[in-house]
RNA sequence: GUGGCCAUAGUUCAAUGGUAGAACACUGGUCUGUGGCACCAGUUACGAGGGUUCAAUUCCCUCUGGCCACCCCA
């Protein structure tokens, strides 16, 4: 101890005499975040099954930008929309020019459907799509401002039998990750049904102005709408008696949601019509949803959870091709909060599969490294996913990487082995070993692979 | 955007107005011809800036970031 204390204190006053002060280190920004190797398996995961589902029904990958020019998102998600009031990255390029960073990604793929003429192709045009989006939101548990979308858009299709399937879509996603979810669905008509439906609610709250918070009474002035899903205790009683919008809805509207509703009953997908859902983009007509992990009973001694988080979300939105220049068209879409899902993933203790590593490639001397690297070589080519750790010249750390690798087998050349023109398989299970001609070294090894399964 | 709580090794946590410890992890060694174990050694931190003080990681302020609630949403 003393020894040590003696050691250290001069060669640290040295240290601080030469070395410069270390510049200040860099930090992400906020509401950004690394997705580190040990978290990327599930998001791999969830990636791959995304995109299984869609394209097994037919769906055909597209990307667009991230940046887009502003006006994209100021009138196709809505200009009094929060989404474009308050959390917008926006700047404006040296040329002058004003751009967003995507707050989401139906906007741009309608955009793109319409600048690229998808109009000409055989209708439906059925897209998926996965990405960055970005908003300026305060960040929370479940909520950053750079986040991760997959989105599923059906354009040029008004059937109602769309709509469902769509939902269906996203229900099977979470299914096969092992997400139980529910759907959360309500019809918001036409446009015109919407203004009426608005005064009716105007003329109804004014009724019990006094009893309205001062939040909810900007509400009523700014967007009444806004007022079914205040979470003010006295409001909730108002709400019970207020009219719903069901009721308000014109013949078409009032059918083609009965039809979405009977083909999810028959596809078994749990839903529960939600008067009070409105959603909080502008393009939104007829069908809305939202998408819910069934809550999970909270284990004692576990913070209570608060309210379940919408891991998705969609609806039809028959305006926005209109709203963005092109001709009328009807759509439907769905979007899945990536980080969302993989974070619940988590929580229910789902894990993804590891990428087997079947043989560990482990050498001694310079003769057997390079020996082994054309060892590593040739079992990549022959499709056996093979370990390595050329850099050790330790046997003991070697076989300690090949243990943790899970490997089955290792194969040792070292000098002897390249001067006999052989190689040694060991067994990591039994620990027995046998020496093959190097030349059949990879025809043995998968012999024996094949021979485990 | 508003309000509250918080910030110490890579991680999870300690202690302290007199410049910091543990566990796990990591690296190396015991042990260049054999892994899961053990033992030994080593690397790594007071988020940034300012103020009070003889002295600040500790007290105060600002900034930055995180968490929670609201707003809203994926």
């Amino acid at each position: 101890m003393i020894k040590k204390k003696e050691f250290k204190k001069p060669v640290k006053k040295d240290a601080e005499v030469v070395v410069k002060k270390a510049p200040p280190s860099i930090a992400p920004v906020r509401g950004m975040r690394d997705i580190l190797p040990a978290e990327n398996p599930w998001w791999d995961m969830v990636r791959a099954k995304c995109r299984e589902i869609a394209v097994a029904y037919g769906f055909e990958h597209i990307d667009t930008p991230v940046l887009e020019e502003t006006a994209l998102f100021v009138r196709g998600v809505g200009k009094y929309t929060d989404i474009v009031e308050k959390e917008l990255y926006s700047f404006e390029t040296l040329g002058g020019s004003k751009l967003t960073l995507r707050p989401e990604g139906t906007a741009g793929v309608m955009r793109a459907y319409i600048s690229n003429g998808m109009v000409n192709l055989p209708q439906p045009v059925k897209l998926w799509y996965e990405g960055a989006m970005f908003r300026h939101d305060r960040p929370q548990h479940g909520r950053y401002r750079q986040f991760y979308q997959f989105g599923c858009e059906v354009i040029g299709e008004d059937d109602a039998v769309t709509d469902a399937q769509l939902i269906l879509i996203s229900h099977i996603i979470l299914k096969e990750l092992g997400i139980k979810a529910t759907i959360n669905i309500n019809s918001i008509g036409t446009p015109e049904v919407r203004t009426n439906y608005r005064n009716a609610l105007i003329s109804f709250f004014r009724g019990y102005r006094a009893k309205l918070s001062e939040e909810d009474k900007k509400r009523l002035l700014r967007n009444p709408m806004r007022l079914l899903d205040s979470k003010d205790p006295a409001m909730l009683e108002i709400r019970a008696e207020a009219p719903q919008i069901v009721d308000w809805l014109d013949e078409t509207s009032k059918m083609h949601f009965m039809r979405v509703l009977e083909y999810l009953d028959e596809s078994n997908v749990p839903y529960q019509l939600d008067p009070y859902l409105v959603r909080g983009l502008d393009y939104y007509t007829g069908t809305v949803f939202e998408i819910f992990p069934e809550q999970e009973p909270v284990a004692p001694g576990m913070p209570e959870e608060a309210g379940p988080i919408a891991l998705g979300g969609g609806g039809r939105y028959d305006g926005l091709a209109e709203i963005l220049g092109g001709r009328p068209t009807p759509a439907v879409g769905f979007s899945l909060g990536l980080d969302r899902v993989v974070s619940h993933l988590k929580t229910l203790g789902v894990r993804p599969e590891k990428f087997p590593r079947e043989v560990f490639v482990a050498q001694l001397g310079e003769q057997g490294r390079k020996k082994a690297l054309a060892i590593f070589e040739e079992l990549r080519k022959a499709g056996v996913s093979a370990g390595e750790a050329f850099s050790k010249d330790s046997i003991r750390v070697q076989m300690d990487v090949a243990n943790r690798l899970g490997a089955k087998f290792a194969i040792v050349i070292g000098q002897k082995e390249v001067l006999d023109g052989t190689a040694l398989i060991r067994d990591m299970d039994s620990g027995t070993q046998e020496i093959v001609d190097a030349s059949k070294i990879v025809q043995e090894i998968k012999k024996k692979l094949e021979h485990q399964v």
